[in-house]
DNA sequence: AAAATATATGCATATATGTGCATTTATATA
DNA sequence: TATATAAATGCACATATATGCATATATTTT
C-alpha cells in the first residue's frame, strides 16, 4: 500500500496538536470504536472543537468514522503502511502518566457503558 | 529517558512541515553530519529559509548541530527514547522514489567531498 | 586590517490555524 | 408531527506560521 508523502506530512500536521493527539492517542488507547460524545467527555473538551478536530484527523486518515443512528462512532484506521505503524508505534508509546486526565476519564465513561456500548450521549 | 509530550508535539510539528521533513530526511538518509551548504543544495531552497527551518529542527530535539569553523554541520540527534525512534522509523521509511530529486542532489553534492569533508560551501 | 564567505536574524506580509458562539443537520423518540 | 438530542458547520477573530528581502554576525583568508 502506497503512502504520498503529502498524506503523511498531513496526518503529522493532525497529530501535532495537542487536542488531536490526544483524541487519536485515546482512540488508541481504547482500542475500540469510540462515541463522539464520549471523546468529549475523556477529553472535558466542547462539542464543537472535538466534532471538528475528529474532521480534521479523519481527513488525514489518521482515523475512520461509522454512522449508527444519532451517534457516530470513531476509531484509528488501522491502515497497513508501515509509516502509520511506525505513528501508531510513536503513539502508544505515550504513557497514561503523560496523559493522566484523559486516561482517567475515559476509563470513568467507558465504565459506564451498557453490554460494551454507549447509553449516555452528552449531557 | 524522559520525554514529555509537549516535546512530542514540538517534534510532530517540526516534521510536519514539508520543507523541514525534506531537511530531516536526507539527514537520516545521510547518516552523517551535513553542513548547511550542503543541505542547501540538496533541497535546492535559499539560504535564509533553510537556515530558520534548521533552527526549528534543532529547538524541537530533533537534530543537533556542530560548529567548526565558518561550517555548521547538522545531524539526527541520535536521543534515545522509544518515541523519537518510532519518528525515526517513520521517516526512514519513506523510500527514495518519494523525494527523487533530494535524493539525487544530495547524493551529488556528497559526491563533491574530499576526504568525506565539505569542501565547496555555498557557489 | 580588509575582504570574502558561511550562516543567522530582524522586519514586513500573506496565509494558515485554532477557538468561541450561534446555528444547522440528521436521527430518534414522544 | 413536534420535540429532543448527537454531531457538524458558518462566521468572526486572534494568533501562529512560512517566506522574501535586507542585513548582521562570525570566521577565515588575503
Amino acid at each position: 500500500m502506497k503512502l504520498l508523502i503529502e498524506q503523511l506530512l498531513d496526518m503529522l500536521k493532525a497529530l501535532s496538536d495537542k487536542t488531536r493527539f490526544r483524541i487519536f492517542w485515546i482512540l488508541q488507547k481504547a482500542d475500540a470504536e469510540l462515541c463522539v460524545c464520549e471523546i468529549i467527555d475523556a477529553l472535558d473538551e466542547n462539542q464543537y472543537n472535538v466534532s471538528r478536530h475528529l474532521k480534521i484527523l479523519k481527513f488525514s486518515g489518521l482515523v475512520k468514522e461509522r454512522k449508527q443512528g444519532k451517534f457516530v462512532y470513531y476509531s484509528i484506521s488501522r491502515a497497513g503502511t508501515k509509516v502509520y505503524q511506525a505513528l501508531l508505534d510513536m503513539v502508544s508509546s505515550i504513557s497514561d502518566k503523560q496523559l493522566p486526565y484523559d486516561a482517567y476519564r475515559l476509563k470513568q465513561r467507558l465504565a459506564r457503558r451498557v453490554n460494551g456500548r454507549c447509553v449516555i450521549g452528552m449531557h
